[in-house]
This record gives structure tokens, sequence and C-alpha cells, in this order.
DNA sequence: GTGTCGGCCGTCTGCCGACAA
DNA sequence: TTGTCGGCAGACGGCCGACAC
């Protein structure tokens, strides 16, 4: 994936603006690429990274998993509170592919300690845009035979309103993709029965983007009458192709190191996250952590619900029940609460479902009040006792409010 | 760079063929398309790899420079003796940029001290191969409306004889790429004055391959009378776009750790060459370091000669005045022979050429006979004295043949 | 010897409503 | 409501020699 333009968050308090030389990618639109399940934590907030995570992504992304011959990081904790310095959203020149980029630093070990004390830094779910419509491309849509149909009600919504005085009612619409490039389409309303349809432009922009059937895009309509538009490729296997800059293996050394030397030094570091690339978040909200960890009562047998996407950009929720809770990789990360959760789904299609999930992904089903709590529900894991409770702070020294 | 398909080194000894699920890239069209100053050490050999010149690669396929910040890694020397083990070459998937991939194994203490005893690896030259032509496209060979106009002597050397009694001569092309794709082109011999032309198939290729004015496209014919065909890239600059797998931070730390992991354990590592991208070789046959260090007198104030590729892919020798010796960066890489010459070029054009060249890299011009030599004339350092002269070794242990 | 152009023909692009799912 | 198709007109692809540098 190789990066255009950028722009830091808009979202978020503490937010770095950094304008001049960089243009700015539209946040409501790479929030839209990214899908509904994709928030990234504010700027100036507290986070927990995750080298198990990040490795995965690597590893997902150069189809290679790590190696069981690196080094070891004695330094490097399973976990890593950071304050999250910068976020910057990023687009691939050639697939318009998202990404985001986090500068984190460390916390020290006195930092580490107040993080559960200062108060609760909330983190707001990605909020998809309201005026907005998201379509799977057929093979009418890509083939130069002809144009675009736009869903009726999706154009009714989106797109300015026509003047259906005209016979045929028709406009021109301009549209910017993430890069800020202008495309104009013909859209016009005719036919028998009637429809709406992008005739003149839209096959310049399906082979610019090299869109194919079952690809999607997605229209949005902003405050400010701007009409933006997105791409997001239909997941064809084994796209993947290694890169050629580094070994695989030199990568998932560089990210432990880079890690493991910034925990060490307590300074900053850069990762990039890519969401359709990568299984799971690996940095999140030091608040979603602690609630999920500490005041979340889970145990084997226990019902669940966890949230998907859909096919068409919305979410889902699936049923399972946890069926196991230990380390995901004993070896070379003891202790880590990455993936730690074995689970077992409740349809048949679960094959495409991940059998490990982490704490903070699901939506434990219960019976009690789950928070906030007066009393905190503590999590028991089942690892032998004796262990640093969390990074050698004690469990009475956990609050929140 | 996405890399598909790949295959061993089919020159050198001791060389691993694998069969089966991998397909080999043909190794002269690769090495036509990596130019002709390229050669790859060979399988089995002893090799120098210098790290620095590593991470001037990463720097230049990530636009961004190594950073001062980095963790030491005190047992990385600047130059470490290794054995390769595999050289494998790609072709990016989607440009056909090529590249090389080296297995590199660090040799022990003990092991180091035997390599300048045994026998001399002479690495080959890459040869070019004899029935080839490049060409630069032109506008018209470009454009939509027409096909692609074939140098006379280029054609009647390459291709395949045209039956002249045929009204106009024409016959069917098959040549293949780095991907073993077959590409189909009409060959015709006509117009007034005649000429040879590549017709159909030829705006299949230039689209396919996104080939714009500027581009080379080179022919092989092969003693297996095969047809190859390779494309060259002009270099346009700002193509490098960053990487979003990871940062160039933890790229550059990556292939320190890894190289120095694999020095301290001496076992393998993997490293990726990328010709096209990298400004020097920095994995080079030991032979030609020892010769280069060891047995080459240079001293400020001399003539030099150096190669560089033409335009046409061809060489020439650019003749320059060594300024100074001296490390390229006395902080990070003391004691490196790493572009550890300052150099002067004659001609004015000489923006484009490196102000510092390795000494392997260049030709002194003296007066004396230079090699073999019975009495080797060795390098005056102008560092202190007193460091280990080479990695511990005594000057005397030193002998070629 | 070869790069670019005008001429010319054929194919494909792309806009239209019909029709059916 | 919308995916696909036949019909049709115009644009562009692509093969040719002319011509000039």
């Amino acid at each position: 994936m190789r990066l255009s333009s950028s722009s830091s968050s808009t979202t978020g308090f503490n937010q770095v603006t950094r304008e001049g030389d960089k243009k700015c990618l539209n946040s409501e639109l790479w929030h839209a690429c990214a899908g509904p399940l994709v928030s990234l934590p504010h700027v100036g907030s507290r986070v927990v990274y995750f080298p198990q995570g990040h490795s995965e992504q690597v590893a997902a992304s150069t189809n290679k998993e790590a190696d069981a011959h690196f080094p070891n990081y004695p330094s490097l904790p399973p976990q890593l509170i950071c304050q999250l310095h910068n976020v910057t959203m990023h687009a691939d020149v050639e697939t318009d592919e998202v990404c985001a980029q986090m500068t984190l630093q460390p916390l020290s070990q006195e930092d580490q300690k107040d993080a559960y004390l200062v108060p609760a830094e909330l983190g707001t779910a990605s909020k998809q845009p309201s005026n907005y419509f998201c379509k799977t491309l057929t093979a009418s849509d890509t083939s130069t035979h002809g144009g675009f149909s736009v869903p009726r009600r999706a154009a009714e919504k989106v797109f300015p309103p026509l003047d259906y005085a005209q016979t045929p009612p028709a406009q021109e619409l301009i549209a910017r993709d993430l890069h800020d490039n202008e495309w104009k389409f013909r859209h016009i309303f005719r036919g028998q029965p009637k429809r709406h349809l992008l005739t003149t432009g839209w096959s310049v922009f399906v082979s610019a983007k090299r869109l194919v059937a079952g690809d999607s895009v997605l229209f949005i309509w902003n405050e400010k009458n701007q009409l933006l538009l997105g791409i997001r490729r239909a997941t064809r296997p084994q796209t993947v192709m290694p890169s050629s800059v580094l070994s695989s293996d030199s990568m998932h050394i560089g990210l432990l190191a880079a890690a493991a030397h910034a925990a060490a030094t307590n300074s900053r570091f850069t990762i990039f996250y890519n969401p359709r690339a990568s299984p799971s978040e690996f940095v999140i909200p030091l608040v979603k952590y602690i609630k999920a960890v500490y005041h979340t009562r889970v145990s084997v047998g226990m019902r669940f619900r966890m949230l998907f996407e859909t096919e068409e950009s919305s979410v889902r929720r699936y049923m399972g029940t946890i069926t196991g809770i230990s380390d995901l990789d004993p070896a070379r990360w003891p202790n880590s609460y990455w993936r730690s959760v074995k689970v077992g789904w409740d349809e048949s299609t679960a094959g495409e479902r991940q059998p490990r999930v982490s704490l903070w992904e699901i939506e434990p089903l219960t019976t009690f009040p789950m928070y906030p709590s007066a009393f905190p529900l503590r999590l028991k894991r089942p690892w032998p006792s004796g262990l640093p409770s969390f990074h050698g702070l004690r469990d009475d020294d956990l609050s929140i409010n």
C-alpha cells in the first residue's frame, strides 16, 4: 500500500491540526470507507497497544506468520499503555485503501499508575454519516455498455434534487474522492419505468479506479453540501503479495524492536493501522480495555454477542458461547489479553469468524447490571497466581471514576 | 513492490534448484531488465553485507532517512562477512520491477579468518544477452493510433526472419515476459520506405503494462529460440510512496535488528535487493571486497574511472578524482568502507552522480600494474591507528591465492 | 531509417427504452 | 424497483502509406 495525501484526525480533543504542505483527508469519507466498526482513538487520549495484534496485521500484509526464531524483547510486555500523540488518516494512491498512522508514546511506570485514576476518556464510536449510500456494483454497472444504476431511495436522499420539470430531469454531479480528485457525472432520471442513472463520466471513474463487479461505491452528501465519493473493494482472496522492501522476518523484528525501544526509553514510535487488512484493532482506548478486562465478568459457558459488518456496510450481531479463556501464544506472549477468549459461534457460517476474540470485542450477556458498578466484578484469569496482576499494579489500585 | 513468481539463480555453483509450486524467472531476462551493471553474487560464495547500504535502499524505498534516535546494535559491525545460501530473482506483479532475495548467514569468528584463505571465488559480471535489443518508446509507439516501430537492425538481429516473398512480409511473434505471460504480436514489414512494425497485439501489451513514452522495452532471442520480452520504466521522479505496512523507522530498526541478531547467533537472514531503487549494491562478493580494500592503492588526488549505465542500456565510463577518504557516517558507522571515498567528477553533468563511492565501485588509474600483485599494495586509511584492522584479523593473515 | 500524420474502416463505447425478475 | 438486453449512432482504435527530418 502506498500512501498519498493525509490528514490529522478531526475528532477528539488535544487535536494536532497540521496544515500547509499536506492535504487533509476528509474524515467522514475515510470512516465511511473504513466501515462502521472501525473507530480511531482520540488524539491525546491513552490507549493500549498490542504488539501481538500489530504482528498479526503485518503477518496478514506479508502473508507470513511471525517466525519462532526471533530474538526476545524482554522489555516488551504484551500490552503497552501509551499516550496517543497523533492520528493521521491515509489512503493508498493506487487502490484508495484506507489506513491510519498513529504516533504512540509508552507511559513511564509512574504515569502507568496514574493511568487508572484519570477521568475516563470515553472513545466515541465511529459515526457513519447520515446522508450517504453504499452500493455493490453489478455487472451492468461496471460494463462498458452502460452507466450506473442509482437505487431510487439513495438518489433521492443523497443527491441534490433534480428539476422534474425538465424532460428528462438531469443534472451534473461533482464528487470528490479521498485524494480530493474531482469526478463529474451526468445524473439523469429517465427510462420506462423511470430510474436514476449516472451516465457520462461514470465509465471514466470505473476504469480509473479499476472497479469490478462486486466492489462497492459510496456517496456522501455532507453538511457543507459537498458530494463525496469513496470505494470499497470486494475482499478478493490471495491479493496480498509480499513486499520486496524488507523481508517479512525483518518487518516482524522491526515492529517488536521499535516498540521495545520506545517502551524502554518512553519515546514515541509510529505504527500503521490497516482496518481492512488487520483482523482486529490493536490500538484501543485505555478506558475500553479497563472496562473489559477489570469490570466485566466472563467465564466459560457464558453467552455473548459481537458486532460484524455486513455486505451492505451496516452492522449485525452474531451470537456465540465462550468455550475457554487462555493465552493465544503462551510461549511468546504469556499473560496477554490479546484474543484470550476462545469462542464458538451459533450459526453454521461461523467458519468465517475467528475462533478467538478479545474481551473488549464482545458483549457478554448477563442478567446482572454490568457497569457502572459500585463493586467492579473482576475477571478471574485461569493463569497461575503470583504473576504481577497488571504490570506490577495491585488490583486494589485500580478504579474508574 | 509486490512479488509474483520467483526463481533460484541459474548461475553459480552450489545452486539450490527449487521446482514445483514456484515458477522460475528467466535469469537472462531478469538481468537484462536489471541492467548491465547489476550482478548477483554466486550462491554458495562468501559475500560482504553492508547494513549501511541496506539502510540506504530502505530509505530510498520509503523516502525517509534513517533516524538518529535508533537503538544501537553494538554487535553489528559495518560490514558482515556472510555465506550466501540462496538467491531468488523476483519481479513485481504490478510493475515488473525486478529485485533479488538473498539468504545470508554471517560467518563465525573462526570462519571469518578462513574466509581470507579459501580459493578466490571470482564473481562473474552480469553478461547481457547477445541477441537482444532495447528501445525507448516514442509517443507514436505508445499512442493508440498505431503500433510499434521496430528499429531495422534490431528486428533483423533479434526477430526470426520473415519470408520476404510474401507481400507484405509478416509473421506472428510470441514473446514471454518475466511472469511467463505470453504476448502475441503481428510483425510486418511494410510502408514506404519499408520498415518493421508490430501491429496487432501491441496496444494490448502497452495498456496492460501501462507503458508510457520514455519507458523502454527489450526483446531477447535466446539460445532456445524463445523470444523474451521485458520492460524498463523511465525513472520518473517522486514515484516512491511510503508503504503503510510498517513505519519507515520500524523498517530501519528491523533491518538492523535482523542483521544484528543473525550476526550474534550466526543464523540466516533474508534481504531484498532492488537494483533500480538502491543507489548501490550492498551485498558484494568477498573477493571483490578484499581486492578493492586490501590490494588496491588509493589516495587523495588519484584519478579513477567508474562505470555507469546509459539511456540505451549500455555502459560508459565517467572519470573523476578522489578528493577525500573518510567515514560517511562516523557516529553510527565508524570504520566502514561503505562510500568511504569522496570524489569529484570531470563532466559538468556530475550533479547526477554520487559525491561518495565505495572502493570496489571504482577503477583507480595508476601507472603500476594493479593486480595480481606479488606485493599487495595496502590501503592506508586516514583513521586513527589502534583500531582493529579488520574485525580483529592482523594484516598479515590476509592473502589472496 | 524512423517519428508523426491524414485517411479510412471497423469495432466498441455508451445512451436509449424494452422487458422481466 | 432495478438488472440486463437489443438497438443505434458516434467516437475511437488501429492499419495503411505519405512525408519529413
